[in-house]
DNA sequence: CATGAAAGTGAACACGTGTACACTTTAGAG
DNA sequence: CTCTAAAGTGTACACGTGTTCACTTTCATG
């Protein structure tokens, strides 16, 4: 799993290495593979349930619903930014295979952002400033804030890991969501459809 | 450059499909590729130049910074999405690449999408709505905007094309992109460094 | 109608690929 | 110490790969 993440890390992305060059990377010969996953398939699956499984305790442990919201955007990214930079393979394998993986790891990598969707939601909704949010608009909202984190840990891997241009790209997104949530403010979550500025 | 399209939205991605296979698919013999591309490269670069050089045209024909900001929002969606599910092919491609293509391709599209934004900053400084906000902002502000209808044409490029579940996708990526316009009504470019919200 | 450039052809090359099979080594539990 | 399952090995096969070269066909232009 190392040598494939490696390899993965230093070329395009997963299907542009062979099992063997994954097997020599990790110092073993060709069929040695099989012992350890049926297909190249299967690997990439792993990892990809590694990362989240990994990523859910992060988040569950760090019980972001526990902590006062003012500061909690500021927090949340530091938290963030630093798991991402500590896990800079994994990630970055996700990142790749999202959209140009097999369908099965697409839709795995799917299902488990939505999962993280999902629970932002239902942490939101513990706070009084989302009081007047309808569940619906409430992963709306945990979506574009969800979708904004993503940008954020492609952005920190696309630069070298000791650029330290990290700050500003926090910084930015710190912004970015601290945008969105005075835009919460004054949703109304059953307006008039009317349009309140644009 | 059809033959390599067609091919890339049936597999996983570019770097998956071999130089024989889009001659094949193109029903020519391999070494004919020679007399139009010096390389694999050569090709997925042209291919995202001209998915840019036409978006870039389709951005400046609609010149949405001449129309009221009041419904500014549904009319840009709707003219995105047309334009995405019309050049399906073409798209699908650049998503697949963006994080997954060569060097040389990802810079490429890096490149492209920037001058989306910086494009999209200027015009939203035309508006009275936005004077209030520094230069440094407004391009924040359009890159979580530009993100957001990323987001959104990636996703009607996963469902099917006459799935007609557009319009769920099209309704939410809308409901985004008024968040965040309401969240600009109450931002101020140089605030006290304290949290207004969260 | 001739001509020259652009496009397409077919054979050949050296090499990388996934996987099968029978075999050997490793190492931890009884 | 023994034995068994897991891990690793080496050989072999049929096939797909990018690229070379000299050759032929197509076809618009003068």
């Amino acid at each position: 799993m190392q040598a494939a993440l490696e390899l993965v890390a230093s070329e395009a992305n997963f299907s542009a290495i062979s099992l063997r060059r994954i097997a020599r990377q990790a110092g073993v010969v060709p069929t040695a593979f099989y012992r350890h996953f049926e297909d190249l398939d299967a690997l990439g699956l792993t990892l990809i349930e590694d990362t989240f499984r990994s990523l859910r305790q992060i988040l569950s442990d760090a019980s972001l619903s526990a902590l006062p919201l003012k500061g909690l955007v500021r927090y949340s990214v530091e938290l963030f930014a630093h798991y991402v930079r500590d896990n800079r393979l994994l990630f970055q394998f996700v990142v790749k295979e999202r959209f140009s993986g097999t369908v099965a790891m697409r839709e795995a990598i799917h299902n488990e952002i939505l999962l993280v969707t999902n629970a932002l939601a239902a942490d939101l909704a513990r706070f009084d400033e989302f009081s007047h949010i309808s569940q619906d608009d409430l992963r709306t909202i945990s979506d574009l804030v969800v979708n904004t984190v993503i940008t954020l840990s492609e952005r920190i891997l696309d630069v070298d890991p000791d650029n330290a241009e990290d700050d500003a790209l926090m910084l930015r997104a710190e912004k970015q969501l601290r945008l969105i949530f005075m835009g919460v403010g004054r949703w109304e979550s059953r307006p008039a459809d009317t349009d309140t500025t644009a």
